[in-house]
DNA sequence: CTGTTAGCGCGTTCAT
DNA sequence: ATGAACGCGCTAACAG
């Protein structure tokens, strides 16, 4: 006996489908003594209406598809965790996909999601900006095909939509002055993500808080870092480089390992070197010395991407205009940064 | 103009839905003049078949349903890691739905994941042991709906389905015996999670190797901690009680802020007191010194439930009894365990 | 080669 | 008070 159907109650009674239908949706229809008699039945049957052909009757189905490069990263999980929590609230369901940093999977999935089986996208593209030109049309198809879709943090201006975004050049403005407050002058950048766009405007607003500051800018102090280098090496070069009073590292993990470093090359924290990462996650609270970080609040960032695109959703027709939206960053000072002179 | 369907096509050529359908599908039986006609013009109006009618169609989704307690738990989320990767090589997507713990919010989901917009179940219940058994119930209706279902990690005897468990009885025997070989005695174990089963079997393990090692058991040493609890305070009980040596923790995040309380007390970790933890995540890796911990592969365990799930998906028919797959955990010596002697 | 019919499961007219 | 007919978008069996 596999799953119960209205037609199947239907025959069970000897009555039309529409009746039974009609019966369960408590119709008054129905006269009273049939309308029980068919809930009880389904009741025990345990009946639950197919959400697969109501989805092709309301032509919606209330779920919502989120295309994250990395779940293995706090950032995009508080994302989610925010997005899944009022998603959750407004009725709908998520559909989770990954793309591992993976342009082919984030055109496969992007391709599956247009197919209807989802009523908004979000996205946090994987692309890096120099791969983005060749892939918007990817994306584009997919927006053109009339399916709301919201962007958060990894966004591009190729591509017209609601946008979430993170205020990463005054946070890269802000991280860089506090530096300089508390008496850095030589501050190096890590970047793990050098090709990405928030890399570039955390960068920028490094160099203005320089500039301010009558600072000048060094070239070799920005410090890309791939995914197969040897953060070891890197640094060591670094180091090398030229005596640094500070660092500030692009992401959560990369600041913990770069502090591991330093501190077995012999360098004290914060008196030697000073450290901010990005990503306010776990990590940074228990390090010795606990770590200043720049909080990019990211359960509040899923939590207005999907206010956002539900509101596309339920108002399609309105023609609003597309928005960005632009969360602050929160300087979270802990000990691996000096105290401001 | 809003999403493209064959019959859209059909009328633009003036031709019947089945041709148009037929067309796009390669058949034989179509002129190739019509054939590429129609497929040129499904491509340039970037046509895709309707999943949601396919769904109806083939009664499959190729979709599976994740409900877990909580995502921003590292354990949770490698399992998720896991899932994804595999299913994506399969061809399944994944829908994700976190409970936060609430029985409610599980109940909820499990009635919607029963309503035909998943072929199976993947869960982690969020239900402690003593709310179980009215819970089951819930569980067990849909899980009668014919519908595939594997647990993991968190499991119940009262549901018969297949499982993939951890072998906590053997972890909280390895990682006491540990301690035991390291020279401890007095070995405390904290626990988050008091009333699972869980718990539970870890510390059956613990009995055992004490039992084994002639040190006698106090129950006093068992230290519950619920989420509202102090854990310093708790914490001053504890060690005012009687001289530590080891502590083991049943998760990590309260394996790393134990570690900070008893350093901040004054103790040496490991010389005065050692501490392993479970769940082996990044924050064990970085924190000072780093911690011993006791993984339970959560990738493997994830990738390891959706091939046992979309098997049963996939061969429905077969009677295969179910089976319950344990997974070895692997004991992660770091820094905050003495050498064993 | 092309079209008609039927049906996946449901809700909604509109008849009876 | 009950049922027949229709359509959501699609494929497949069958007709012409």
């Amino acid at each position: 006996m596999s799953k119960i159907t209205l037609k199947k109650i239907a025959t069970h009674f000897n009555v039309s489908i529409s009746t039974v239908s009609k019966a369960i949706n408590d119709s008054y229809e129905i006269s009273e003594q049939l309308r029980t008699k068919i809930q009880d039945y389904a009741k025990a049957n345990n009946y639950r209406p197919n959400k697969v052909a109501l989805n092709l009757l309301n032509r919606n189905t209330k779920t919502i598809g989120i295309v994250i490069p990395n779940i293995l990263n706090y950032f995009f999980v508080q994302v989610l965790y925010g997005i899944e929590s009022v998603a959750d609230i407004k009725g709908y369901s998520i559909i989770t996909c990954i793309t591992n940093q993976s342009l082919e999977k984030e055109t496969k999935t992007l391709e599956l999601l247009s197919a209807g089986s989802v009523d908004g996208i979000i996205i946090s593209s994987a692309a890096d900006e120099s791969e983005l030109p060749g892939h918007v049309p990817q994306i584009k198809k997919l927006h053109d095909n009339q399916i709301p879709m919201v962007m958060f943090d990894r966004v591009t201006d190729l591509i017209q939509c609601d946008k979430v975004i993170v205020d990463d050049y005054e946070a890269g403005y802000k991280a860089t002055r506090f530096f300089i407050n508390t008496g850095c002058r030589t501050i190096a950048v890590v970047t793990p993500i050098e090709d990405s766009n928030i890399s570039k405007l955390r960068i920028d607003g490094y160099k203005k808080a320089l500039d301010e500051m009558g600072v000048d800018f060094d070239e070799k102090l920005i410090v890309p870092i791939g995914k197969e280098d040897d953060l070891d090496i890197t640094m060591s070069f670094l180091l090398n480089y030229r005596p640094i009073d500070a660092i500030m590292t692009l992401d959560e993990i990369t600041a913990v390992k770069v502090m591991s470093i330093v501190q077995s090359r012999g360098y004290r924290v914060p008196e030697d070197i000073s450290i901010i990462g990005f990503t306010n996650g776990e990590l940074s609270k228990y390090v010795t010395p606990s770590l200043t970080m720049v909080s990019q609040h990211g359960k509040y960032i899923g939590e207005t991407t999907v206010d956002i695109l539900i509101d596309r959703i339920e108002n399609k027709d309105s023609k609003k205009e597309f928005e960005t939206k632009v969360v602050k960053t929160s300087l979270i000072v802990r000990n691996s940064t000096k105290k401001p002179l």
